[in-house]
DNA sequence: GATATCTAGTCACCATTGGAAACCACATGA
DNA sequence: TCATGTGGTTTCCAATGGTGACTAGATATC
């Protein structure tokens, strides 16, 4: 039974979707998994993020409830970036998401090059 | 065990991840599981979407062999999109994040409504 | 007979988004 | 004195996404 219907623009489901369709967010969420991190911890373990995207998705985590920050008033401040509860949740349904990226990645790649072997001259 | 590392970005997972984190393509595959639609009840179906963005979504999935494109020889032209068994077994996972959303979806926006006024006066 | 409509898209245009790099302030080390 | 580390913000530019016009052929309407 849908309570709540995505294909709505106006759902808060689809709000919701909007964030976990971020890719940034997805692995922010999954290396907070277990211990804090710290910014540049995060921006050097996550290959390509930029400081802006870090910064921005860190903020929109954190103002849903996902991820904690913490700033300690060390020399230069240090700013340490821990999971909620409720990010917890989160991060074991993505989980699932990334299984099925490793078994199914093979099928996926075979159909890709079929689609663009095939499109030149079947199409 | 990971046999993939999604934080480095030449990673395959990250590629899956990246169609992943469409939210278009997660809502068309959500509506095609069942029954085959038309390309017009896909954009009548999903509110906001353009039509280049369908077009474009429905490529991506017939590529990656998640979605079957099929043209009957009707009057005009018709076009019907079916989900592939490779495509049903993302949409269930899918599904999962679905129900997260549907469940935490009150924290996550009483969340959202403490940052925005905790944002005004403490930081 | 001319016009509007339905089918499934494509194309050109513009606003927003994302990425790269500079910059901030402060302290340490060479 | 200049480079490095801390955690970001700001600026600029390229790429992405959305809007609306357009195609083409047959049917329905005026």
């Amino acid at each position: 039974m849908l309570v709540h219907n995505p294909y709505a623009s106006n759902c808060p489901t689809r709000m919701i979707l909007d964030r976990v369709a971020d890719k940034w967010a997805v692995l922010v969420l999954g290396l907070l998994i277990g211990a804090p991190v710290r910014f540049n911890q995060l921006r050097r373990a996550i290959e390509g993020i930029s400081q802006k995207m870090l910064s921005q998705t860190l903020k929109s985590l954190e103002r849903d409830g996902l991820v904690s920050r913490k700033a300690i008033a060390t020399v230069p401040v240090t700013v340490e970036y821990a999971i909620t509860p409720l990010g917890q949740t989160l991060a074991a349904t993505l989980d699932a998401l990334r299984i099925w990226a490793e078994t199914h990645m093979e099928e996926v790649t075979a159909s890709q090059q079929r689609y663009d072997a095939n499109g030149m001259s079947g199409l």
